[in-house]
DNA sequence: GGAAAGTTGGACTCCGCAGTCCAGCTTACA
DNA sequence: TGTAAGCTGGACTGCGGAGTCCAACTTTCC
């Protein structure tokens, strides 16, 4: 094993990490400790080596999980056609949703709130709303180019996530699968660029 | 009290539900029995002779609950002018979250999955699907008529249900409160409306 | 007044899980 | 080779909640 004398094995904290994430998307925050230790091929002392309560991990998790599910939202898309843009932006958060159990992950958190409100809310900030600012950036821009008209960037942002995201996302949290392969994710968020396109053109 | 010799006490399976409503919204699916009792201002006993667990209690309350949500979208709005019947049909999704802890509620249904999957899905057939289907069939008249024009009415039913909702939506599931007072509400739903026109005008 | 069914509250059983403890083991460095 | 730290696994404590049981009380009908 790749560890030092007597130090903490960081390969453990990720193997913990996955195995959390893994056993907690799929039976919800309630699922046992000692799950998780199995899935992890580590002894439940160890975990509590690495994260000092499950409220810890289940944070730690959420902050992993957040930046995994909003990353490439950073990249400058401006120079697209904003159209190209829109339904870029809509396919992430699709993605974001459907890859890795992310709707389960969703589910989670909220289950979260009524024992460990914090994480639920950093998860909220860090998550939808960070990335319903970008947008709204990103759509004040093109607005001040001339190539869009949104008087209020935030709340037009927020439409096109909810249009983008909204009815996969609720079935989806209610236990309802339905399959979306890359076909249709690319099909939804192009179709979603193009409405609001239309709804907020010059 | 209004009860007749041996019989089930009605009054006290509505006090029953009631409490249930207020206890399971506040504190999630695991609040225990003995608190929705004490609410109810009955023996925990009562509670199992008129639902024999607590899955049961939380299914009829599921029930009740969507029905309430629901209500109004049944009316026949088609006479109205397009922009105001989807106003309409937006203020009233809006509401369903907003009022008596629509949104905790909504939670505590989402919750249930991991435990009770078949209860989370009928609330999702009898709430936010049936909801969209009926949107769906209104926007399916409105461009028979020529006054729209929506190709896959579903699919537009389901944007239009995202862009009312989803903000608010997550945020709330996520247990991030944002006051929403009828005024606001009638704001979003109005100018998610004409959005929603502008991107499906013949 | 008695029978039938419901209600009460409180005690009680059973279960599952968070978190702790400990004795024995492994690893790496000096 | 000693020692300092981490890891293991399994036993253990403590807690909280679902569901049951029961003896005493209430209500209505016959």
């Amino acid at each position: 094993m790749g560890r030092v004398a007597g130090q903490i094995d960081l390969s453990k904290t990720e193997a913990i990490l996955n195995a959390a994430a893994e056993v907690l998307s799929a039976r919800g925050v309630s699922a046992p400790m000692e799950e998780i230790a199995r899935r992890a091929n580590v002894s439940k002392q160890t975990i509590y080596n690495h994260y000092g309560s499950k409220a810890e991990l289940v944070q730690a998790l959420c902050e992993r999980r957040v930046q995994e599910m909003t990353a490439g939202l950073e990249s400058p898309e401006a120079a697209l056609h904003p159209e190209e843009a829109l339904a870029s932006f809509g396919r992430i958060l699709l993605l974001g949703l459907t890859q890795m159990n992310g709707a389960a992950f969703l589910r989670m958190a909220m289950t979260s709130v009524t024992v460990m409100p914090e994480v639920a809310r950093a998860f909220f900030e860090a998550g939808p709303r960070a990335s319903r600012a970008r947008l709204a950036e990103f759509l004040r821009a093109e607005t001040l180019a001339g190539r869009l008209f949104c008087p209020d960037p935030l709340e037009a942002a927020e439409f096109f996530g909810g249009m983008v995201v909204g009815s996969y996302q609720t079935a989806a949290l209610l236990g309802v699968e339905r399959a979306l392969d890359e076909a249709k994710i690319d099909r939804i968020a192009k179709e979603a660029a193009r409405r609001f396109l239309r709804a907020y053109a010059t």
